[in-house]
DNA sequence: GTAAAGGCTAGAGTTCACTCTAGGTCAAGC
DNA sequence: GCTTGACCTAGAGTGAACTCTAGCCTTTAC
C-alpha cells in the first residue's frame, strides 16, 4: 500500500507540514502511523480524512470542535448520531453563510456599477451632493 | 439632524463598542465628529460608512486593507480607479469563496447521506469493510 | 564516512481581531 | 453635592491558528 511523507501529504492537501504537525499535536490525526524510527506515513484514507477536516474547517469550525468530530469517529458506532448531527449542524451554517455572502456579493456589486458610473463621469460627484463620505 | 451614540451605533451594526473604538484607534472612522468634550458622535452616513465596512470584512477583507480603502475616500475622485479595482477584485473573491462554500456543502451533504444510511442500519458498516477511518 | 535532505519534538513567537481594565471626565437625576 | 451611567484613552490581555527555531536523529548519495 502507497504511502505518503508528511511533505507529500502537505503538498496534496496544500498546507505547510507545520500545519500537519500541528493538527496531530492537537489531536486531529490518531490514525496516521508511524515508522519504527517515528516518520509519519501518511495512508490514502489518511488524505481523505485531512480532506474532511479541511472541510470542516472551510465551514468555519474550530479546531476543537473537529477533534471532537476525531474523536467520535473512534468511538465507532456509539457516536453515529452525535456524527450525524453534527454534519446537520454544519449543513445549516453552511447555507446561512450562503446567504451572507449573497447579500455581501450584491452590496460589492452595487459598488461597482457605482464606480464604472462615477469613472465615466470622471467624478464622484455624479452621486452624492456634499460631504465626505465613505462610498 | 440625528446622530447616534457609540453604544446605540453598536447595536445597529451589531458588534460591542469596544470593537468600534479599535476601529477608530485603527483608522477606519476618520469621519466620526466629535462633540466638545470628546463623545463620538455617528452620523446616518457613518452608520451606512460602516455597513460598507463590515461588508468588506465579510469578504475577509483584513482591517489595514479597509483602512487603505477608507484613505482613498479621503482623497476624492484621486482615486476613484483604485476603489473601482478593489471592488473588482472583492466581486472576484467573493464569487470564487461561494464556489469554495458550494463545494465544501457538496461533502457536508454526503456525508449527511452517509449517516442516514448508517444510523437506518445501525452501523456504519454498511459502507466500509475495514480499519479506523474518519467518516 | 560525511554532508545534505528530510523527519522529529518542545516550546517560543507571530498575527489578527478583538476584549478588557484602570483611571479619568462629564451630564443628569435625586 | 453626590451618585450613577455613559463616555473617554492608553495599554495590557486573550484566543485561535498557525509558524518558526533549536537541537537532535535517520537515510541517501557521493
Amino acid at each position: 500500500m502507497e504511502t505518503y511523507s508528511i511533505s507529500e501529504a502537505a503538498k496534496q492537501i496544500n498546507v505547510t507540514v507545520y500545519t500537519l504537525r500541528y493538527y496531530d499535536k492537537e489531536g486531529l490525526l490518531p490514525f496516521v502511523e508511524r515508522t519504527a524510527n517515528g516518520t509519519r506515513r501518511f495512508k490514502e484514507s489518511d488524505i481523505q480524512a485531512l480532506k474532511i477536516i479541511e472541510c470542516l474547517k472551510a465551514t468555519g469550525m474550530p479546531i476543537k470542535e473537529i477533534k471532537q468530530f476525531i474523536d467520535w469517529c473512534g468511538e465507532g458506532d456509539e457516536s453515529l448520531q452525535q456524527r450525524y448531527d453534527l454534519f446537520l449542524e454544519r449543513k445549516a451554517t453552511v447555507k446561512a453563510q450562503m446567504e451572507e455572502l449573497k447579500k455581501t456579493m450584491d452590496v460589492i456589486e452595487h459598488k461597482c456599477l457605482y464606480y464604472e458610473k462615477a469613472l465615466k463621469a470622471g467624478t464622484e460627484k455624479v452621486h452624492q451632493a456634499a460631504a465626505i463620505v465613505i462610498n
